[in-house]
DNA sequence: GGGTTTCATGCAATCGTTTGCATGATCTTA
DNA sequence: TAAGATCATGCAAACGATTGCATGAAACCC
């Protein structure tokens, strides 16, 4: 009798995860095996199953397979304290420079099992309740998007003895290990376009000045001119690194005194923002005044005309980012580094020879 | 002397979370407090609160706020089975239309305390297996944003008992609760425009029509062609919704026969694949052929020329679908219902009168 | 003022895994 | 062949929070 039933239970469950709703544990496992379940635990275990027979090894399998046993990760993490989770804190998931690092992030994680927390963090006062939550959540590390300079989240994370890893934006104290690009190459690269084509008078619409890439990219800027024997005609800092922003920058740039042959703008929208700003001053790009922009996003090869800009790995940002964060929590971290990944230049229709005065 | 040692603690982590590491549990905080786990348990609760005296809640939030306290969720999850955490699957998160999207679900989840696990499913393959983690990690719910036309997922979601909502695509067989713009509607606002503009030869570049947008917006094409007593001149399905496809189709239809006067498409990157298209076929926007988009993703008021096209409400398919998931994971379930959002015409200069004869 | 209800808190079991230690079986070696 | 080494498995105690039930005290009622 009993066996028939369990034969019929078996037809009628035919393949794993078949069930409603499948509260089978690893007791339930070690039932249907006929062994302990610690035994179960182990077979299951990439690095415990060399201790299990290959015989036990076997049936184990079968059961667990046949039953649709799925680990419980809730009651693994409260054993281990890993929950196979991280963290990631991004200024805005709709800026076209977050996905690709997402992408990055998240193809990582999933290669080693572990699942992302992704939080759109608006306002950076926001950011430490954040946090505090992941701490609650256990998460095993997180990755942060959202670094200003002189963080107090960089301090935060640092005290509550979080592993962390910064991307994009690095932690000038060095505390954290980062992943960023190359923003001294970056601007050197456009620069030396510019000089190339003959321009003498470049101007700079600068990013945030709180934010490590604004400070970064400026710093760059004037490191490439002061190369050329130059320096930059006019800085206008941008108040945020958005469309509105580099327009509103742009028109100071152009009230301020004679228009300049070029600008080197810190980020793609800054530039299209020029652009708009630009075309209500009646100039045209790039006869009347060559633009560059940073990141190349999407479709800035659309716009008219196509942007000339810097390509950031971004993609590349996101996965050396997580690569780092779980070398460190796995124990083999190296010194608190920062990966510096190299840009390049793509030339489009946005930059050309300085019109003859 | 026991009070002066306290004080002294105090002096010595003058604020919470300042531990280095902090394996502070809720013993801990009972001890402190002077009262029994289950009490401090209590007085955490928001629900439970009321049973407990106005003194001993003092009591015991002031220890807990001292000692810098935040319950283990993962502890939490286990005795209670609810992780307070739900997973969203994207196809492809670098496509502008899903991190408004996202950012919608984020913002209602973090509202409710809930954290997001958002995964770029790729391939559609790897989308079980993720389902599968997701299930093992015992998330609350999940918000698919990946559903093709019959798709076995909805099923293996559906028998695995997992509270579901599909978004941006919807079921067909009404297994599932969705939240989707009215894409009938949409093509309507499309083809009233072109007719409007006087255009009669009116083709279609068509979505993958194994994914609902991609039959949805096709029929709706149809069936508002057919209210001005009119049928699309061609029809050509693209293999994705990208840029490159939408290239390849239009190609496919310039050489079909006679080139239409309008061309709606399926997608805003569709549209701009056209362009190229057309660009390289010598023909211009809209002077020689109107075009139309769907979804305005950002920048595409940048392109040359700026993209007609129909505005989703993208942020707000999120929340609704969030809301929609949380309600039924609180057990207050509507029945299985589509909620169907409105979208909207922006008219920019990718259309006008078709040329005369 | 004795009996009953109400209230605040304590007790202890439980959620599902993991893992150090114990145990017994098998194998090795002199 | 006895003593030790090796191996596979079982046992049971955690991990930290939640919650039904028990308990004792205070409040209430007639």
């Amino acid at each position: 009798m009993a066996a028939s039933l369990v034969t019929i239970v078996c037809i009628n469950q035919p393949m794993s995860t078949s069930s409603p709703s499948s509260p089978v544990t690893i007791r339930d496992v070690a039932h249907a095996a006929g062994v302990h379940v610690s035994t179960v635990s182990r077979a299951l275990s990439p690095e415990k199953r060399s201790l299990i027979s290959d015989e036990v090894l076997r049936v184990v399998e079968e059961a667990a397979q046949r039953l649709g046993y799925r680990p419980n990760r809730a009651a693994s993490a409260l054993r281990t304290g890993r929950t196979h989770t991280i963290g990631v804190l991004v200024p805005d998931i709709t800026n076209a420079v977050f996905p690709p690092i997402l992408q990055g992030i998240e193809a990582s994680a999933a290669a080693r099992g572990y699942f992302v927390f992704v939080t759109n963090v608006v306002d950076p006062a926001l950011a430490r309740p954040v946090l505090e939550r992941m701490l609650a959540q256990r998460v095993d590390g997180v990755i942060l998007a959202t670094a200003t300079r002189d963080d107090p989240l960089v301090d935060f994370v640092a005290k509550a003895g979080m592993t962390a890893v910064l991307v994009n934006r690095a932690d000038e104290t060095g505390r954290l290990p980062a992943v960023v690009s190359d923003d001294r190459l970056a601007m050197k690269l456009a620069v030396d376009h510019l000089v190339g084509l003959g321009h003498k008078r470049i101007a700079h619409l600068a990013g945030p000045q709180n934010i490590p890439t604004g400070v970064g990219r400026r710093l760059g800027l004037e490191q490439a001119l002061r190369d050329h024997r130059m320096k930059p005609l006019r800085v206008v800092e941008c108040e945020s690194y958005s469309r509105e922003a580099g327009a509103a920058a742009m028109r100071q740039m152009l009230e301020a005194g004679p228009a300049p042959q070029a600008v080197v703008c810190c980020n793609d929208l800054v530039a299209l923002g020029a652009y708009d700003a630009l075309r209500q001053a009646g100039l045209r790009v790039p006869k009347d005044i060559s633009v560059t922009g940073h990141n190349d996003m999407p479709l800035v090869d659309m716009v008219d005309p196509p942007l000339t800009t810097i390509r950031l790995p971004h993609r590349e940002l996101g996965w050396r980012a997580a690569e780092m964060l779980f070398e460190e929590i796995d124990g083999r971290a190296m010194s608190a580094s920062t990966v510096v990944l190299r840009p390049e230049l793509v030339v489009r229709k946005s930059t050309g020879a300085p019109a003859a005065r």
